[in-house]
DNA sequence: CGATGGCTTGAGGGTATTCAAGTGACGTGG
DNA sequence: CCACGTCACTTGAATACCCTCAAGCCATCG
């Protein structure tokens, strides 16, 4: 979408502040492996200056290179952070639902967005400043050293994503996509629902809505799965791993990369 | 090159052990900016149990997924980071070269490596064991807080990386390359090596040696640029940005992301 | 019932890859 | 000094893959 057509989008729908209520964002953030082990007052810091957000799909929630001053953790809903180049083409960096967090590195670029983000569904965002978690990471090494690991863990991710693309054809990406959303351990039949919409999946994966839907079909061809609109039917969870997984250098299940 | 080949050539190549010198190497920390301001006693800590290795041209550092208990920094030379999928492609992640640390993320892996590492030029690099890094890591906010950030910068990088590989042509990406190594504030015209060969340039970037081939004469009917062999002379930057960077979301010189 | 939006399908085109052959620089050995 | 082999690179032709553009389908909704 271009991105004047955003714009007047966030002229158009209202966004909507949520009554303060610190003691339930305490509650959410402990629900949050990052910060499952994280002491009390840390949390209260945390806490004290944030504030709950609305966002209406379609709405912008922060655009690239703006400055920022919060970062944010989604309750609900989904949010594709993505970029814009000068000839009009939209590169999606990623698209991630509740219990993920984003805008967090502004810190380290001058507290200039990187990125945009954009609401896909509505969507409710905790938004935290910015200083605040640069003053705890300045203070508690405990809390700089979890910050690390999971600053490390999105990296080894989207280090595997661009092994995708430099080396998995459009089906087997799109195997990927799926084998990433089944949950461990599940026997055959896997009956999985797309989590957002065709055209936001093929975009997500680096591929245009047409070379998705046909990608789709060379899949079932190639390895037993049932398509039924947004619902993907999984036969034989070994099939399809080893149509994707030759492509790619860890083999399914790849545990921390989903 | 196949992985068996590349095992036969650290049979056959002697690593060669570099005599201890903590003093020198504390010296090389400090030129790193990620070393800038560390203070004296954590500097100690670091190349208390380091070496220093030659790895020769072509020789294994280490193997994708082995145990790791050290972390690298290239004194001289290049190394490339890569892997290798179950099909025998080659996903190249990066190359690089002195004052560039690889191998740090192995803390935050179980130690295990998430990639293979190759000396493509005989390289010497100092080997700090990631115990001590961290320790410290744990201990002083203030170096964690430092390394946060220059994981930030190195995520950066790869971000726009997957950028490029998303919206870009090949020849944009060459061009793009040749921009990276282009010194600041450098006028025209601009003579350039290429680091190194143009078969690892071309899978640097993501594509065949023909394709770079062709792309590179593509860039120069477009842009006004020389080649003769691995040198590169640009006529006028100005052209050559407005080439590649049409096809990105931030333009020449991006300055962090080189 | 017609309009809309999400998705699919078809035809054609462009870009990168594959396979194969050729060029040119360089070093070695006769 | 030249013939030869090697290696890095280039070039050409054929192919694969994905994209673009256009039309069509189908469910949903006013």
């Amino acid at each position: 979408m271009p991105i004047l057509t955003q714009i007047t989008k966030i002229i158009d729908i209202p966004m909507l502040h949520v009554p303060r209520n610190n003691s339930s964002y305490k509650n959410e953030l402990k629900q949050i492996p990052l910060f499952h082990k994280l002491e009390d007052n840390i949390l209260d810091r945390l806490t004290e200056n944030s504030f709950s957000k609305i966002f209406p799909k379609g709405q912008i929630i922060y655009l690239h290179e703006e400055t920022s001053e919060y970062f944010y953790i989604i309750k609900s809903g989904w949010v594709k952070i993505f970029r814009e180049t000068f000839d009009g083409q939209e590169a999606i960096i990623d698209i991630i639902n509740d219990g993920h967090i984003f805008g967090e590195t502004h810190i380290f670029h001058n507290y200039a967005n990187n990125a945009s983000a954009m609401a896909i569904e509505n969507s409710e965002v905790i938004t935290i400043p910015l200083k605040i978690l640069s003053n705890i990471l300045n203070e508690s090494s405990h809390f700089a050293y979890e910050w690390l690991k999971f600053t490390n863990m999105k990296q080894a991710k989207q280090e595997m994503e661009l092994e995708h693309h430099l080396v998995q054809t459009a089906p087997q990406r799109i195997g990927c996509f799926l084998l990433r959303l089944c949950p461990l351990n599940a026997n055959n039949p896997i009956i999985l629902n797309l989590p957002y919409d065709k055209n936001l999946v093929a975009s997500r994966l680096g591929m245009k809505a047409e070379t998705f839907s046909r990608g789709l079909h060379k899949l079932k061809e190639g390895t037993n799965i049932d398509i039924k609109g947004s619902t993907i039917t999984i036969h034989d969870i070994n099939s399809l791993s080893s149509f994707c997984c030759s492509g790619c250098s860890s083999s399914y299940p790849c545990q921390d990369l989903k």
